[in-house]
DNA sequence: TCTATTGTTCTAGTTCACTAGAACAATCTG
DNA sequence: CAGATTGTTCTAGTGAACTAGAACAATAGA
C-alpha cells in the first residue's frame, strides 16, 4: 500500500505530488500491476485534499495508462514503468545511500546534498574537467 | 554569472523556481558575497517571466537576508550559504557523477534515477536490511 | 546637471489550484 | 434484492500565481 504525504509547503500543486508519488513508485517497484491504490476516500481522509484533487491526480494517471478506475471497486495499476531489474535498483540505492553518508560526514547539509544532486542531474556535467 | 531556467511546464511557481536555483547555486559556491545577481530587466527578457515575478523572488531572497538590492545598480549576494569546502563538494560531485553513469549503464532511465534519489533522500532509509 | 540603468510601486485583469458540498453511478457482498 | 463501498460529476466560490503596462525613485557615469 502507498502512503501518499503531501506537502503544502513545497509550492507544488497537490495533485502533481500525488501523481508524482504514484510514478516513483512505479519505478521502483513499489507498485505493479494489479495493484490498489488508496482510495479517493482514504486519501481525502490521510491528507487532507479534496476528493476533486485526489480525483484529478488519478485521472492523469488514467490518461497516462498507468491506472485503471473501476468504480465500485477502486483504482488498480495497469502497467509498470520500471526499466531496471530489482536486483540492479537495490545495489544503486545502497551505493546512493553509502554516497549520502560520506557527504554527510563531510559536513554537508541536506540541502548541500540536495543542491549538488540537483546540478548534476539537471545540468548533466559529469566530467571534473569543466 | 547565474543562468536562470525556468520550466513553466514543472508546476512549481516560476518565483520559486528563481529563488531556488539562487540558494542552490550559493550552496555550491557558484554565487559569493559580493556578486551581482543578473537585473530584473535581464531575468524578464532571458526567461520571459513578468518583472512582478522576479521582484517577487528577489525580494523572497532579500526577506531571507541572502542578497540586498540596491537600486540603480543591482542586486548583490549578501551572505553564502554553503557549509562545505569546494574541494570536498568537487570530490562528492565526481563520486555522484559516477554513481549516475553506472545507473545508465545499468539500465536506468533518467526518470528512475530521479526517483531511487529523491526516495532515498526524502525516506531516509540508508539500511539495506527493511 | 543630464542620461541611462536599475529597483520599486501600482492598478487591473486572467488563469489555475483548491475547497465545499451534494448527488449520481457502478460494483461488491450478503 | 438491499446496503455498503467506490469512483464520478456538478456547481459555486476563494485565493494564489501570473501577466500587462505604466510610472516613480535612486544610483552610476559622462
Amino acid at each position: 500500500m502507498v502512503e501518499f504525504r503531501v506537502d503544502r509547503a513545497s509550492g507544488l500543486p497537490a495533485y502533481l505530488q500525488l501523481g508524482r508519488q504514484v510514478r516513483e513508485a512505479l519505478r521502483l517497484g513499489w507498485l505493479q500491476p494489479g495493484d490498489r491504490l488508496p482510495t479517493v476516500r482514504d486519501v481525502v481522509a490521510t491528507s487532507g485534499v479534496n476528493a476533486n484533487t485526489v480525483l484529478k491526480a488519478y485521472r492523469e494517471l488514467e490518461l497516462a495508462g498507468l491506472v485503471e478506475a473501476r468504480q465500485g471497486s477502486g483504482t488498480y495499476v495497469k502497467s509498470s514503468l520500471g526499466s531496471a531489474a530489482p536486483e540492479a535498483l537495490d545495489d544503486l540505492r545502497a551505493k546512493f545511500a553509502a554516497w549520502v553518508r560520506e557527504a554527510r560526514s563531510a559536513g554537508l547539509e541536506d540541502e548541500d546534498i540536495d543542491a549538488l544532486v540537483r546540478a548534476v542531474l539537471s545540468g548533466g556535467s559529469d566530467d571534473g574537467a569543466g
